[in-house]
RNA sequence: GCUCUCGUGGCGGAAUCGGUAGACGCGCUAGAUUCAGGAUCUAGUGGGGAGACCCGUGGAGGUUCGAAUCCUCUCGAGAGCACCA
């Protein structure tokens, strides 16, 4: 093997070492020692890992260096900073792969863990090990499971809008069953994704993925644990306003909570030939086009489908929901153009002008959405007109499109007409008139409706938290907080019983509780313990909560006026939606039963782009091109590897990997390594002669002085790959100097601490014990941030480049504050200038202090 | 189909406010040193041209003394949502 540029194989190890016995990273509470109350804080906090059997892969380390650098600098800046690790263990590939080896998945986490650890380790991550959590640890699942009880015994007060406990709604003369219908967490009957191969039901989200691999989901309802999320919806909507977020992460998440304002209007609907009426209710957010209503359609699981059917109907209409039964929702909405439907035989009564509409059945409106219900529009509304030409129903135009163009549908705003009572209003006018109609005769009523669904909440598997809730006599009631943390028996068959009992309920002794009750066999899904890890790290090993007041009030306290607490989150695009908007929805019940301080959990959240395979390619065992972190350590360090990950371009960007990029990267650190140290005649590594104590030169001053500038503002604003590339610069410069100021070299040491930490401690080590406390610190963690001194980057003269026309012509050298006059006049005189005024007449010279002069002329 | 993000050398990318396009790194070329080099150092490196110069930030227009940057249209890539009434 070829030798390496510089020891970094001896200097690595040694130093996170010293980091573990010395305890560098370790972090006080208010109240421990070592705690300073007259330090600001920063909680800089990563997604945790799943760690799984395949170990960390290099788009781990991206976020991890991007969040280390910041840490290590603003303890530099003199902070206490909160940067703490974890692990989210729970989850089904763990179960899966126990099935298929026998091993309890307890072990096979255990082992990857202990992997994903030292892999970490290996890369000099500052974090506090002291504050470690895992999902599946008996302290950790004892909160979770708490939390689920918080949920449990609340429920979301309309006029507030907070969450309060229900048993003020007890004390105010509820019933049981009442109350059960408003708990955050309920349980109800809904249609499932179950998968009769994984003995589980599956979020939506999930179903393709293991659809992909080969399972089978099919739709069923069951009895399932909810989390009541909708009630939150406005409030996840508008409390987004005040976060440091990407506005693309804000607006994913409106876009799935999916607010739409509109109204219910009521159908009086009919067999053809019946007796009895039936309302249907309607969702629209076009009420003003309701004189345009052709038909109505029911979704095929509307339960008054059978009420509206005619005798003649009866078979096809059957024979519709059958098919459609067989979809799931994922077939049902992918895109195709032809509509399909059938007609009930029964017929509406439009409220606003009496007027006899068909009824229909068609699997384009979905039960899960609005009412179940549409009044078609075709005229104006793209589905409702394909579905319309396709069975020949009737078009009403009643919205005249601004301008002359009368297509075919026209879905956007304009001018009622064939409306009655509001044409000639504009579409928003026309809106509000028609629901004061409505709800002055009792027709219908303004209506805000959200695309968002409740959290289904539980799973049917073995590795994931049960659900601390005994059922008696089929009544739940929430298992007493003495008994948590309620831990899943050992199993040795955990495998999936095919039945939604799950696993659990093979475990007959652990189920009976008492003489009566037996346990929830449920588990949570993966996603409970990462709703509340970053709370557990501010006081990760307390027994008496989830995390004590003091503390958790410190590390989440927000800044003045700030809604949220923690105040950097790194992590991937992947969970913008899902895990972001859980863990805030669960904040806010936590916030508003006054455990928490912040309304909000993330005040700043950056998302790390993708890194690629050298193809350009998406990472993959299959293509070939997975880079393995531990191979990149092995032959150019960790200190190269993160300053890679930092140096190939934005942080949020997509970027393909490069061997020859880490090459050079490790080539610079080489360098930095070679101000202070050289090789001797039997290539041992020898102090260099050529570092000394001597005052340090202007220009030495001005190129460290830009550098501290230059990497201080590139931190701040998380550009670390313009940061390194003006450290280079610096290491470049300082190359050619001999002698070498060392207190120049010490300086850019510091900064280059936060990146390339092994390396800066080394060499500051070595230029410690050479020129003493004076000249170098002993120590680089808290040491203090250089500050740059503007009065060393004055410059004696500066270019100002000289245009005309907007061309580039000439230069002139010029004082710094040279009047704009004279530089005008200067300009004027180049000879290079001249010659491209020639038979022209200057109309006009501007001059940009210190940049430029354009001269314009013709 | 809709929404968002992005198009700059051979490659990754710089250009923070509308003011010298291509910093820094990779790659490439030439040279120095070396027994040797996958080490190190020096110089060069957007395209065209002998040259003064000309062209150049996906394309076409526009605003401006001046546009990679702002506006309009258009093409292309990626991500998300996808019958949401």
């Amino acid at each position: 093997m070829a030798r390496h540029r510089y020891p970094f194989e001896t200097i690595e190890p040694k130093w996170q070492a010293r980091w573990d016995e010395e305890q560098t990273f370790t972090t006080p509470n208010p109240g421990d020692a070592g705690f300073d109350p007259a330090k600001p804080k920063y909680y800089c906090l990563d997604m945790f890992p799943y760690p799984s059997g395949a170990g960390l892969h290099v788009g781990h380390p991206e976020g991890y260096t991007a969040t280390d650098i910041i840490c290590r600098y603003k303890r530099m800046k003199g902070f206490h900073v909160l940067h703490p690790m974890g692990w989210d263990a729970f989850g089904l590939p763990a179960e899966q792969y126990a099935i298929k080896t026998g091993q309890h998945p307890r072990v096979t986490t255990e082992q990857n863990v202990n992997n994903f650890r030292a892999q970490l380790k290996r890369l000099g991550f500052s974090y506090d090990w002291q504050r470690e959590v895992n999902t599946t640890d008996p302290d950790y699942v004892r909160w979770t499971q708490w939390i689920f009880l918080q949920l449990y015994h609340a429920y979301f007060d309309e006029a507030t809008q907070r969450a309060r406990p229900v048993a003020e709604l007890a004390a105010r003369g509820w019933t049981r069953e009442q109350i059960d219908a408003v708990r955050l967490a309920f349980v109800a009957e809904v249609p499932v994704n179950w998968s009769p191969d994984l003995g589980t039901v599956l979020a939506n989200e999930e179903v393709e993925e293991w659809k992909a691999k080969g399972n089978k989901v099919e739709r069923r309802p069951l009895r399932q644990w909810n989390l009541r999320i909708t009630a939150y919806a406005q409030r996840l909507i508008d409390e987004l306003e005040d976060l440091d977020w990407p506005e693309s992460i804000k607006l994913l998440q409106r876009n799935w909570i999916g607010r739409s304002e509109g109204a219910e209007v009521t159908f009086l609907v009919k067999r053809q030939g019946g007796r009895k009426e039936h309302e249907v209710t309607v969702f629209t957010t076009r009420p003003d086009t309701l004189f345009g209503a052709t038909y109505l359609v029911l979704a095929p699981e509307h339960p008054l489908v059978d009420e509206v059917t005619t005798q003649a109907q009866k078979e096809s209409v059957a024979a519709y929901r059958r098919e459609t039964a067989a979809k799931s929702d994922m077939d049902r909405t992918e895109a195709t153009p032809k509509k399909t439907g059938v007609a009930t035989g029964g017929y509406a009564i439009n409220p606003v002008n009496g007027t006899r509409i068909p009824v229909w059945v068609a699997d384009y409106v979905l039960m899960s959405y609005g009412s179940g219900a549409i009044m078609a529009v075709p005229a104006h509304d793209e589905r409702d007109f394909a579905f319309a030409q396709q069975f020949d129903l009737p078009i009403i135009e009643v919205v005249q499109p601004p301008g002359d163009v009368s297509g075919s549908c026209y879905a956007g705003a304009g001018v009622a007409k064939a409306s009655g009572f509001l044409d000639g209003l504009p579409t928003a006018k026309a809106k509000e008139l028609i629901i004061a109609w409505l709800e002055a005769h009792g027709k219908g009523r303004r209506k805000i409706h959200y695309k968002l669904r409740d959290w289904l909440f539980s799973r049917q598997r073995y590795w994931g938290e049960p659900f601390p809730i005994l059922w008696k006599d089929g009544v739940h009631e929430a298992l007493p907080e003495a008994e948590l943390p309620l831990l899943a028996p050992d199993l040795d068959d955990f495998k999936p019983t095919g039945s939604p009992e799950g696993p659990l309920s093979k475990a007959t002794d652990w189920i009976r509780h008492g003489k009566k009750a037996r346990r929830e066999t449920n588990t949570m899904p993966q996603w409970a313990g990462s709703c509340w890890y970053y709370l557990r790290y501010t006081d990760a090993r307390n027994q008496q909560r989830f995390a004590g007041a003091s503390a958790e009030s410190y590390w989440m306290g927000a800044g003045s006026g700030k809604p949220g607490g923690v105040d950097l989150y790194v992590g991937g695009t992947e969970h913008a939606v899902l895990h972001l908007l859980y863990a805030r929805f669960w904040h806010k019940v936590l916030h508003d039963l006054g455990h928490v301080s912040t309304r909000e959990p993330f005040q700043k959240l950056v998302n790390q782009g993708l890194i690629l395979g050298e193809d350009g390619q998406k990472m993959s065992k299959s293509r070939g091109n997975v880079v393995n972190p531990d191979d990149v350590v092995a032959e150019f360090g960790a200190d190269s590897l993160r300053l890679f990950e930092m140096f190939m371009g934005p942080l949020e960007q997509v970027k393909p990997w490069s061997t020859k990029g880490v090459e050079g990267v490790n080539r610079f650190l080489a360098k930095v390594w070679r101000l202070v140290m050289e090789e001797d005649q039997e290539g041992r590594w020898v102090p260099s002669p050529s570092i000394a104590d001597v005052p340090p030169t202007k220009m030495q001053l001005k190129i460290l002085h830009q550098t501290i500038k230059k990497v201080t503002g590139d931190i701040e604003s998380m550009s670390f790959n313009t940061a390194i590339s003006q450290m280079m610069v610096c290491t470049n410069e300082l190359a050619k100097e001999d002698p070498r100021p060392a207190s120049v070299v010490a300086t850019l040491v510091q900064l280059l601490n936060p990146f390339a930490p092994h390396l800066a401690d080394e060499v500051n080590e070595i230029l410690h014990e050479r020129f003493g406390e004076s000249v170098v610190p002993a120590n680089l963690a808290y040491h203090p941030w250089p500050e740059h001194d503007e009065a060393c980057l004055v410059e004696d003269e500066i270019e100002m480049v000289v245009q005309v026309n907007g061309k580039l012509r000439d230069r002139i050298r010029v004082a710094p504050d040279c009047p704009q006059k004279t530089c005008e006049e200067l300009a004027l005189a180049c000879e290079g200038i001249k010659k491209h005024l020639d038979g022209l007449t200057i109309r006009k010279v501007i001059v940009v202090p210190k940049k430029l002069i354009n001269i314009v002329a013709n």
